[in-house]
DNA sequence: AACACGGGGCG
DNA sequence: CGCCCAGTGTT
């Protein structure tokens, strides 16, 4: 009896406080909101390797590669980059094309590009940026990740708003304004005393809580301050990918592989290299193996073609150890593997 | 505000 | 095989 009082007036409360956060006066039940994200965040998050670390560079590395880019893609490359340029210096110091040699199969190969000339912006400085608003001149660094980087490695007060962090406003306040609106939004319920961690429990909880699709509220820390508990708020879809065929020439001689560099000029993916395409087909050529490639919006069947007669093929004959060390595209990259060429 | 820019995982 | 994920820079 007595403890059904109680729990009364505990969620009487609530309630209270939910309409007083989404009513913008809120001053009591913000801090309990960010209580107890952060709590919950100290408890569930994920052990990423990024997360071991305050280091600007490391950090900053991160989030570049975190672009757009899930954590399990990134999660295998993350190491192996940061081994292969250990310090901001030494990837300044590095070719253009080590650089996207490594960054090969990750995709939006401007973020390497970006990444390596911003670089040596630093490097040429003597120091990292020391808050946003520096960090955001770089090239590579728009608004999201220099609040990231700088709230992470520096304590900055200042909010990080991506899809994950959209998607939690939306559920919790019941409705998305402009742009401007979503960035104050976000600011407003940012924690001070600890800004980093919260950005990054913001975007825990939309990766691991409230999920696109149907999030799991019996989990969720901040149930009591959400304005719609799961009830069928999601985002809208994309559009539908689009179907193509394609085909690539494999030819292999004393364990060298035919390879052409993409023009420098091309807009997409310049001076990477890739396998010869293959325009037509004739009867004495071979389907060595299909496989499924998809591009943004586009969905490709890629058939890899042995030549039956020796057509000559552009390009040029690369040693297969050598291969590895070039700017392939992923596409390339992925071809050679399952042809058994490379790693 | 719209568009271009890669690639992988899941069922 | 269909479906899902989401920053920066340019126009």
């Amino acid at each position: 009896m007595e403890n059904e009082f109680v729990l009364f007036w505990v969620k009487r409360c609530a309630q209270l406080q939910s309409v007083q956060l989404m009513r913008g006066n809120a001053t009591t039940a913000l801090p309990q909101l960010r209580q107890s994200l952060l709590s919950w965040y100290d408890q569930n998050r994920r052990d990423l390797p990024w997360r071991k670390t305050r280091d600007a560079y490391r950090v900053w590395v991160s989030e570049i590669m975190l672009q757009q880019t899930r954590v399990a893609a990134v999660l295998p490359r993350y190491e192996n980059f940061l081994e292969r340029f250990s310090s901001v210096e030494k990837l300044a110091k590095a070719r253009e094309a080590s650089v996207l040699a490594e960054w090969s199969g990750l995709g939006y190969y401007r973020r390497a590009r970006n990444l390596h000339a911003a670089a040596r912006v630093v490097a040429r400085a003597g120091a990292f940026p020391q808050n946003a608003e520096a960090w955001r001149e770089l090239p590579g660094i728009g608004r999201y990740t220099a609040a990231a980087v700088s709230s992470i490695a520096s304590n900055e007060p200042v909010a990080v708003l991506d899809g994950n962090v959209e998607r939690v406003l939306l559920r919790l306040h019941g409705k998305l304004g402009t742009s401007a609106q979503r960035w104050r939004a976000a600011q407003k319920l940012l924690d001070h005393t600890r800004p980093g961690d919260f950005n990054q429990s913001m975007m825990e909880l939309g990766a691991m809580v409230c999920v696109p699709g149907q999030p799991i509220c019996s989990q969720c820390p901040i149930q009591r301050f959400c304005q719609t508990r799961g009830r069928g708020i999601s985002i809208s879809r994309k559009p539908r990918q689009q179907k193509r065929e394609i085909a690539y020439c494999l030819a292999q001689s004393n364990g060298s592989v035919r390879l052409v560099r993409r023009p420098k000029s091309a807009t997409l993916m310049p001076s990477m290299w890739e396998l010869p395409h293959c325009a037509k087909t004739s009867d004495s050529d071979t389907v060595l193996f299909s496989i499924r490639h998809s591009i943004t919006n586009t969905d490709y069947t890629v058939r890899v073609i042995q030549r039956g007669s020796p057509l000559r093929t552009p390009g040029l004959w690369v040693k297969a150890a050598r291969a590895e060390q070039l700017p392939l595209t992923g596409l390339a990259r992925k071809i050679l593997c399952k042809a058994g060429i490379i790693l």
